[in-house]
DNA sequence: CTGTATCCCAGCGGATACTG
DNA sequence: CAGTATCCGCTGGGATACAG
C-alpha cells in the first residue's frame, strides 16, 4: 500500500499504528472535525461571531455589520444561542425599556483560533487587497496561527500523526 | 457609544484607531474570511482536504473515506484543483495505465492551522467520545491551535487589536 | 429597535444511471 | 477504477411585510 514515489514536498501525516489504513477508523464515528462544521460551518455564523470578536453585541449592529438579512441572522443567532457559542443577555439603559444583547460564551471565544486560522488564510493569497487586520496590541506585530503540541513543541504538518483514541482521558481538565 | 458594563470575562478585541467605530470599515470591502468561507466554506471541501491530509491522493480513497457521493467528490475535486489547493497528477504504476492523484499544493497546505483548529474545536465539546486525535510524531503529545504575532508573542484574544490596512505590505506575492 | 412570518431562489449534497 | 450526466430534496440566505 505505501508509495515509493512521493516527493518530499508532497509528505503529509506520518501514519502509524491503526492509522496506517485509514479505513480502518473510518468506521469509528463522526469526525471532530464535521462536529464544528455542524455548528461553525456555515457563512452567517461565521460573520456573526466575527462581529462578536468585534465588540458588536446589539442584533441591529450584527445585522448592519454582517450585511446579512435580519431574517438570517434572527434564526443564525437563535441557533448559537442554542448551541452555546452566544448568550442572550438582557440589559438596560437608563430611561430606555429593557434590551438584549448577544455576548459570546466562552465556547464562543474558543473559536479565536479558527478565526485568526480563516482571516490568515483568505489574506494570504488575496495580492495585498488590504482590509481589516489583525494584530498583538503589545507590540503591533500581525497575528499568525499556529500549531503546538501539549507540550510546547511547535508542530509542521510532516511532524503530525493521526492516531485513534477509543475513549479520550478524562476530559480536558484546566490543562495543567 | 462605549459600554461600561461589561464585564471583563466579556472582553473582545481591543479597539483603536479607525476601529473604534467598526461601521468605518464595513465598506472597506471584503473580509477576507469570507473569502476563506467561498473557497474552503462546504463540508465536502474541507472533507477532501482532511483525507489528503491523512495521505489519501486516489480518487476511490478519497470518495470512500470522506463518504461523499461520487459526484459531489467529483466536482469539488475539480474546483479544489481549479482554486490552486490540489493538483490532479498523473502517475503510472508499471503494468497499469496512467492514472490520476490529488495532491495538495502548498496553498492547499497552509490549511493545516485551519485544519488542527476544526478539530480541536469538535474534540473540545464532544464529551470525550474518542475518535481520530492528532498528535506531535516526536514527542506524542496533542495538538492545539495557537495564535502568535509576527514577533513571537502569545497572543490572546483581549490583546488582539484589529486595524484597517489599506494596502498591505507587499508580503510574499510578487505577482501581478 | 428587535425581531418573526412568508415566499423564493441558488447551491450543496445524494441517488441513479451511464462511459472509458 | 475514475469519473460524468441528470434529477431532486434540503437548507442557507435574501426580500418583503408585519409585530412588540
Amino acid at each position: 500500500m505505501e508509495r515509493a514515489d512521493l516527493h518530499d514536498k508532497d509528505t503529509v501525516f506520518t501514519r502509524t499504528g491503526d492509522f496506517a489504513d485509514r479505513d480502518a477508523f473510518t468506521a469509528a464515528g463522526w469526525c471532530a472535525m464535521e462536529r464544528s462544521l455542524e455548528v461553525v460551518g456555515t457563512r452567517s455564523a461565521m460573520m456573526l461571531v466575527r462581529e462578536a470578536f468585534y465588540g458588536g453585541r446589539r442584533f441591529d449592529d450584527l445585522v448592519r455589520r454582517t450585511g446579512l438579512a435580519e431574517t438570517v441572522a434572527s434564526k443564525r443567532l437563535r441557533q448559537l444561542v442554542a448551541d452555546g457559542l452566544m448568550e442572550r443577555r438582557p440589559y438596560r439603559v437608563p430611561g430606555a425599556r429593557t434590551r438584549h444583547e448577544y455576548v459570546l460564551t466562552e465556547r464562543g471565544r474558543s473559536l479565536f483560533p479558527l478565526f485568526v486560522a480563516l482571516m490568515n488564510w483568505g489574506s494570504a493569497t488575496d495580492g495585498g487587497r488590504g482590509g481589516v487586520e489583525l494584530a498583538h496590541a503589545g507590540c503591533g506585530e500581525a497575528l499568525l496561527p499556529a500549531v503546538r503540541c501539549a507540550a510546547g513543541h511547535d508542530v509542521g504538518i510532516e511532524e503530525t500523526e493521526a492516531r485513534l483514541v477509543t475513549s479520550r482521558p478524562a476530559a480536558d481538565e484546566p490543562s495543567r
